[in-house]
Formats: C-alpha cells, sequence, structure tokens
DNA sequence: TTTGTATGTCATAAATATGTCACATAACTC
DNA sequence: GAGTTATGTGACATATTTATGACATACAAA
C-alpha cells in the first residue's frame, strides 16, 4: 500500500500489531500504511514521507532505537514525529526512546483510542507547518491554502468560480465530466444554472491559462464535456 | 517567583508536588515558577508566557481540562505545550486530556527522569515555533514580545487588535483565510461579532501599512478571504 | 469628569464576478 | 458541399463582494 499524500507509516515487524493499528486508523479517516522493518520503512520514507511515524521498539535488523536516532539526523526526516511502541515498561526504556528522538511512546498492549489520542495532539502540533495542500499537473501549480495558482513560474489570476473549476478538473485529471457533472461538483447540486454557463467558464479558464503558455490543458470532448489533459 | 524569560510553569495545587518537580526541573537547568490554581496560573501567563506548562488534572475551582482547552482558544497561548499529571490512569481520563489540547499526559506517580524526557521530547519539536519571538517577513518586522512592528526601518504603530491580526498573519504567511477563521484565531472562539468587522480590520492595517511603502502586502481573495503575501 | 483612543456596526460607494444571450466557428452527417 | 449540431466567444445587465468613511459606544488615562 502506498497512499498518494498525507498518511501515517506504521513499523512493526508484528503483522497484528500492524493490522490493529491500521484498523484503529482507518476508522479515524488517517490513512495508513505498513513496513515490516526498518530496511523497507527508510525506502518509503525516502519516496513519500509520511505524516507521522509509528515505530516498534524491537525489530530484527534496525532497533527502533536506532532508526529513530538516523531519522533524526536527516533534516528531511527530521521533523517528522514519532510515536515508539513497546512492550517494554521499564523506565529506563521510556527514557532511552524519548532521548533517541522519539515524541512520545506508548506501551503494549495499548488502547487504539489512547493511540488515536495521542497522534491526534502531534499531529495537531506539527501540522502547521506542513498543511500545503499542494496539487501539480502539467507545470501547474494549484495551491489550495493560500489560492494560488502558477503555471511555468508565473502567477495566474482566476476568479473564486474559474479557481473551483481548474481545482476540481486537477483533482480528476484526465477524466471527462459532462456539463451536468461539472455543475453538479463545481457549483453544487440544487443550484440551476444553465449547462451552456459551463462553456463560457471553461473559456475564462483557458484564457487565464493561455497567458502561461497552457494553451491545451483544458480540452473539449465534443458529445461528452471537458476533462484536464494530464499528457 | 517570576523568571525573566524562558521557564516551566508548574500547576498544581498539591505543593509538594511542585517543590519535587521544581528540583527535577532545576537539577536539568530548566527556569521553574509554581502556581497553586488555575486563576493565578492565568495571571502568570498572561504577564509573560512560559515555555511548557505542567498542569495537575484536579484542582479546586476550574479544572485542568477546562483550564487546557481555555489555553487552546486564545490564539497567544494556543501554542504553549502541555503535559497534563495525574493521579487518575482510566484510559478514558488520558483520552480526555489529550483531546482537551494536552501535548502528553503522566500518571502520577512519575519518575522524575521520565518527566523530564517528555519534557525535552516536547520542548524538541515546539521550540522552533515558540521561541521566535521575531517573525520577519517581507522588510516587516513583528516583535511579539515588545509588541513593535517596523517596516523598512520605520516604526508602525498599531492599535492592539490590528497586531494581533498583523501577528495571526505573519504567523501564517501566504495562507488564505475567510473572515470565521481570522475571527476565530484572532477574536477567539465563542465572541460573536460581525464578519464585516474583519474587513475593517483589515482597512485599518492596510491604512498603517502604507505609511512604510507596504503596498500590496495583505491581499484580498474574492469570495475566500485575506491573505498576507510572502511573494 | 474630561479627554483621547479603540472598537464594532452601518450605509454607501466601488470593484469585480456571474449568468445569459446572440452570433461566430468548428465538427459531424449524409 | 449543404445541412445540422455542438462549442467558442464577446458583450452586457445584474448580482455579489469588498472598500471606505462616519458614528456611537466602550474603555482607560489624566
Amino acid at each position: 500500500m502506498t497512499p498518494e499524500n498525507d498518511y501515517i507509516l506504521v513499523v512493526d515487524d508484528e503483522r497484528a500489531i500492524r493490522d490493529m493499528v491500521c484498523m484503529a486508523l482507518s476508522q479515524e479517516q488517517f490513512q495508513c500504511a505498513e513496513a515490516s522493518d526498518a530496511h523497507k520503512a527508510e525506502t518509503m520514507i525516502k519516496q513519500n514521507p509520511p505524516q507521522l511515524i509509528l515505530l516498534d521498539w524491537m525489530m530484527p535488523g534496525v532497533s527502533g532505537i536506532d532508526f529513530a536516532r538516523k531519522l533524526r539526523r536527516l533534516p528531511e526526516t527530521n521533523s517528522i514525529p514519532i510515536i515508539m511502541l513497546t512492550a517494554k515498561t521499564e523506565e529506563d526504556n521510556v527514557i532511552r526512546g524519548l532521548e533517541s528522538g522519539a515524541d512520545d511512546y506508548l506501551t503494549k498492549p495499548f488502547s487504539p483510542r489512547e493511540l488515536i489520542a495521542r497522534i491526534k495532539a502531534l499531529l495537531r502540533r506539527s501540522t502547521p507547518n506542513t498543511t500545503q495542500d499542494i496539487i501539480k499537473i502539467n507545470n501547474l501549480i494549484l495551491d489550495t491554502s493560500s489560492y494560488r495558482v502558477e503555471g511555468n513560474g508565473q502567477t495566474i489570476d482566476l476568479g473564486p468560480t474559474e479557481f473551483k473549476l481548474l481545482r476540481f478538473f486537477m483533482e480528476n485529471p484526465d477524466r471527462v465530466f459532462s456539463r451536468e457533472q461539472v455543475l453538479n461538483n463545481v457549483w453544487g447540486d440544487n443550484v440551476y444554472v444553465e449547462e451552456r454557463t459551463v462553456d463560457v467558464h471553461i473559456r475564462r479558464l483557458r484564457k487565464a491559462l493561455e497567458k502561461t503558455q497552457h494553451q491545451d490543458l483544458v480540452q473539449t470532448v465534443r458529445g461528452a464535456g471537458y476533462r484536464l489533459s494530464n499528457k
């Protein structure tokens, strides 16, 4: 499993624990990914850094402690929150865990609810820096948190409707939507406007995109609707 | 006791606990201040915000939970890490504590070493955000401790609300906030004022900023809200 | 109390966005 | 190519959103 964006990485050699945790996470709308050892975890983190790591203390090969230390040393992983999971309850271990760079420490068996609560507490603190919802397609960058669109380095000015329209298409690239579907998704249901109104807004969007050499991005599919090309 | 700068505030009605904790803290070079109830704590926090708060769950008058919630609601105290101390060990309480805004939760009796380790783990993470008394964006310098704003060398005079507003935007540059979000973050929740009031204060802020050649810093994003441009 | 500053709200002006129409173009059918 | 249909495009009246000045009230300092 390789989630697209924000997700929590569970690193533990015990399959049962991983399953239990992932189940609990998914019920709270968290994306979840698993790794059975430190090596696999490292690869996954490199490819797509998670928002938080749940790390088992004991693992074959590299121990959780060493792995945490390593993550803390690298600037690109340094700021990812780590919660350590372990059967070891002795005080010394807790302290060693925390000192190795973990942000929190939970002893097995732990309650899923407490785990979730601790995850949320950690994310609450660390998200503000990370929260950037950016979608990239074909040199086009749309940032939903700053309401900015950039193409080939230049800023593109869009009206509210055009922004929503582009966002919708960028969230579903390469898919054709009928005018009715566009209306329902961008304008919302229960709003009545002429279907041809979509054409006009597509026009306005295209015009704005032309200014930064994005010629054929929004394509017409005759008889079917429109599509944002990803090719 | 009123430490000058960075310090950790211990809020607990039990003197013995306070003494024990402060002893442990001072051995680790942490400054320490004590408060025996929420009311006193509030006054101290207002005068000189601590770097971290150790908060007892049970206190006469306002409970630790309610106090934590309150701190989380106010923007100026929102980022101070809280560790909750308690005799209550039941899972539900842990969760309630964490959900009320605490960052960590320790049950009495706890080992001073574990407490220290958890404090360090929290500070390690939160210091970068909190310690920055001075925020700089685009030739604008805002000093949260002296309530001064300077732009291109000149001092800018702002009213309290405008200052908080600017501070909020400077802490979250390049992000668009709706009027409602601005109200919640700058005025605080549970305060009812018209959304349009934000417009007026934005106007006053802009006017003040104009005097030092900061023309287009606070931008309107039609249909969405306002943004402090970082570009 | 007086004086001065700060704050929230309103009314109105100004700016911008929106939906629709009419007509131009392009695409498809036969 | 003529006829037919779907889409592109500019213009425009209207609606919506934001800017701004004024004002009454609250609050604090003198």
